[in-house]
RNA sequence: GGUCUCGUGGUCAAGUGGUUAAGACACCGCCCUUUCACGGCGGUAUCAGGGGUUCGAGUCCCCUCGAGAUCACCA
C-alpha cells in the first residue's frame, strides 16, 4: 500500500506542507512556567455561564503564570453557526473579567500571532496534518455517505450500546489502492478518520489535573478528523490547533473526559507533546423533583449571559460568584481585602473542587448586595445609567434628564457607615424607589388605624420640619405628645393603654403616607430628598 | 446498557488518619432602632448506607445506593 500516493491523490492541491506551517507557529518564547490557556466556544448560540466559568479559570491561569489566554472560535459547524454569536461572545468575555489576550474580531482585527483565530479560516492547517497522517497511514479516507443523523446509524449506535462495544471500525479502512484511486476518479466525497490502534479493550491512563490520575479505555473508534467539507471535527482541530498555539492547559468541561483517549491517541498519531486539561465541572441547578441537571439554555434564563446584563447585575457580581465557585477560600480573602480589586486574588485554576456545583441565585445577590452597597451614589447613577441606556429602558430619558434627583434617591441610605444592601441589580431601581417618583396608589393602612392616621396626618402639615434629623424628629414627637402618643417609649411599654400608641406608630403613619408603604429606608432621607412641599402635597392628597 | 465522574448542613464548601467537623449564603432568635434593612451576638442543621484496615476513619480499602456525564462527518 503507497500511503503517499494516496495522501497526494487525496489532498493534491494542498496549499501548505506540515513543515511550512511549522515554521509560520514557533513555540511561544514564554518564561518558564507560563501557562497558555485558551478559551474555545462554538458559535452556535449565546453565551452560556458554564462557558464564562471556564473563561474566567482560563483567564487566571495564564494571567498568574505570566502567559497567555486566547479566544479561539471553533466554527467549523456551518449548520449550527448563528451569525453574529462570537461578537457577543467577545463582548460578554470583556464584560465579565475574561477579556482574551488573543483573538480576532473578524473582518476588524486580529490580536496575536498564532491567528487565525476562527477555525472556518484554518482550513489550509488541518489539510496538511490530514495529508501527513494518511501518508503515514494512520488515517484514512471513508466514503461511506454523510452518518450524522441517519436513522441506521442511530441504530447502530444504540444496538452499540446496549452491547457494550468499544470497537467501531470503519469498512473503509480496509479499502485498495485501486478502489480508493477509482472513488477517488468518480469524484466521490470523503471524509477522513483515524485509523484506531486498540479495540476499546485495553486501559489508558490519563491525567486530569482536578481529578488525577484516571483509568480509561483507550479509544477504539475510527473516529472522524477531517469531515467531507474538509473541515475538522472537534477532536482534530483541538490537538492540532492547540499544538500550534502553544496551548499548556486546556480547561474545558467536565463533559469531555470520556473522549480523553481519542485526543491522546490523535496527539500521538500527530506526534504533538500533550497538554495539561483541566476538566471543569459543570455547573447544575435543581429541578422541581429535587435532582440536580446540568443548567441549559432551553429551560434556565440564567444560563445565558444575557440574562444578567438585562436584569442589571453587575458584571463584578457575576465574576466574584464564579470565582468563588471555583476557589471557596474567595470569601475569606474577601472579608480581608475589601477593597482590594478582584484582579489581585490569587486565583487557583488548579485547585478547583470536583464537585458539581448548583447555581444559588440568592448567593449570587448577596454577592452583588455586597459590592452595590459600597459604590457611592455617583457611581450607582452611572451604572444605572449604562444598564438603563444598553437595555434601552423605558426610563433612560428620565435618568438622563434629572440626574440630580436620580443620584439623591440613589444616595438614600448610603454612602454611611452601614449602607442599606437592598438593591442587587438594577432592574430593581425603580420598583424599589417608586414611590420617589409618585405619590402611592394605595395606602398599608388598616380601616380600623384610618381616624388615628388621618389625625396624626392633619397635625403634621404643622409640624413638618426638615432643617436636620433633629429638629425634625423632636417635632414629630413634641407632635406625637400632643395627640396623646407615648414619646417614651418605656413607658408605653409599662401602660399602653394610657397611649394611643407609641411614636414608632405616628412615624409608621407618616411612613405610609409619604411611600404607601410601611417599611422603608430612612424616612427622614426620603422626606429630604422629596421635598417639604411634595410632603405636604401627599399628604394633601389624604387629608 | 458500556465507560467514566461525583457524593460533608437547604446551597457553596474547608478538611489529605487524632478538629468541640472552619467559613459564607439561606433560615431562626436576641440586641440596636421611628419601620424595614444594616450591624452586633447567638442558634438549628452535614460526613449517602454497609462492611473492613487501624489504638483511632469524613479522610485509606471493598461493596451497595444515589446523582451526573458520555457513547455523531456537534462542539
Amino acid at each position: 500500500m503507497n500511503y503517499n500516493k494516496i495522501a497526494e491523490m487525496l489532498f493534491p492541491d494542498n496549499k501548505f506542507t506540515v513543515e511550512e506551517i511549522e515554521k509560520k507557529y514557533p513555540p511561544r518564547n514564554l518564561k518558564e512556567g507560563a501557562e497558555v490557556t485558551r478559551f474555545a466556544p462554538s458559535p452556535t448560540g449565546f453565551m452560556h455561564i458554564g462557558g464564562l466559568f471556564q473563561a474566567i479559570i482560563d483567564k487566571n491561569i495564564a494571567r498568574r503564570s505570566g502567559g497567555v489566554y486566547m479566544l479561539r472560535i471553533e466554527d467549523t459547524d456551518k449548520k449550527r453557526e448563528v451569525i453574529g454569536a462570537s461578537t457577543i461572545i467577545l463582548e460578554i468575555l470583556k464584560k465579565y473579567g475574561a477579556e482574551p489576550d488573543e483573538y480576532e474580531e473578524k473582518g476588524v482585527k486580529i490580536v496575536g500571532d498564532y491567528g487565525p483565530y476562527f477555525q472556518s479560516e484554518r482550513e489550509e492547517i488541518y489539510k496538511a496534518y490530514a495529508k501527513k497522517l494518511v501518508s503515514e497511514g494512520k488515517a484514512f479516507p471513508c466514503f461511506c455517505r454523510k452518518t450524522e443523523g441517519l436513522n441506521d446509524v442511530k441504530e447502530k449506535r444504540e444496538k452499540m450500546f446496549s452491547l457494550g462495544l468499544t470497537e467501531d471500525k470503519d469498512p473503509c479502512r480496509n479499502l485498495t489502492e485501486e478502489q480508493i484511486e477509482e472513488f477517488i476518479k468518480a469524484g466521490k466525497p470523503f471524509a477522513i478518520k483515524l485509523k484506531a490502534k486498540g479495540n476499546g479493550q485495553k486501559k489508558v491512563k490519563i491525567y486530569d489535573v482536578l481529578k488525577g490520575e484516571l483509568e480509561m479505555q483507550e479509544n477504539g473508534e475510527d473516529a472522524v478528523l477531517l469531515k467531507s467539507d474538509f473541515l475538522p471535527t472537534y477532536a482534530f482541530a483541538h490537538a492540532v490547533d492547540d499544538h500550534l498555539m502553544g496551548t499548556t492547559t486546556v480547561v474545558r468541561g467536565e463533559e469531555w473526559l470520556p473522549s480523553y483517549p481519542l485526543h491522546m491517541e490523535i496527539f500521538e498519531a500527530l506526534g504533538f507533546k500533550p497538554v495539561k486539561y483541566v476538566h471543569t465541572p459543570l455547573i447544575y441547578k435543581i429541578r422541581e423533583n429535587g435532582g440536580k441537571t446540568k443548567i441549559s439554555k432551553r429551560i434556565d434564563a440564567e444560563a445565558d449571559m444575557r440574562y444578567f446584563s438585562k436584569e442589571g447585575y453587575e458584571p463584578e457580581a457575576l465574576e466574584e460568584y464564579l470565582i468563588n465557585l471555583a476557589n471557596s477560600n474567595f470569601e475569606l480573602w474577601r472579608k480581608e481585602n475589601v477593597d482590594v480589586p478582584l484582579s489581585e486574588f490569587p486565583f487557583d485554576g488548579f485547585n478547583i473542587t470536583a464537585n458539581t456545583p448548583v447555581f444559588d441565585i440568592v448567593k449570587l445577590n448577596d454577592i452583588s448586595k455586597e459590592l452595590i452597597a459600597k459604590y457611592s451614589a455617583e457611581k450607582c447613577y452611572e451604572k444605572l445609567l449604562k444598564w438603563a441606556e444598553e437595555n434601552s429602558i423605558e426610563n433612560v430619558e428620565y435618568i438622563k434628564k434629572d440626574r440630580e434627583y436620580v443620584t439623591k434617591v440613589l444616595n438614600i441610605d448610603r454612602e454611611k457607615e452601614k449602607p442599606r444592601k437592598d438593591i442587587y441589580k438594577w432592574n430593581m431601581f425603580f420598583d424599589y424607589y417608586d414611590y420617589m417618583f409618585s405619590a402611592p396608589k394605595s395606602y398599608q393602612i388598616e380601616e380600623n388605624e384610618r381616624k388615628r392616621f388621618e389625625e396624626v396626618l392633619r397635625a403634621y402639615k404643622t409640624y413638618i420640619d426638615l432643617t436636620d434629623k433633629t429638629v425634625w424628629f423632636d417635632k414629630i414627637k413634641e407632635m406625637a405628645g400632643q395627640l396623646g402618643y407615648a414619646v417614651d417609649n418605656k413607658e408605653y411599654k409599662k401602660n399602653p393603654e394610657n397611649f394611643k400608641g407609641n411614636v414608632a406608630k405616628v412615624c409608621e403613619f407618616l411612613r405610609v403616607a409619604v411611600t404607601g408603604q410601611k417599611n422603608s429606608p430612612d424616612l427622614y432621607e426620603i422626606m429630604t430628598v422629596l421635598g417639604k412641599e411634595k410632603v405636604l402635597e401627599r399628604i394633601s392628597l389624604i387629608v
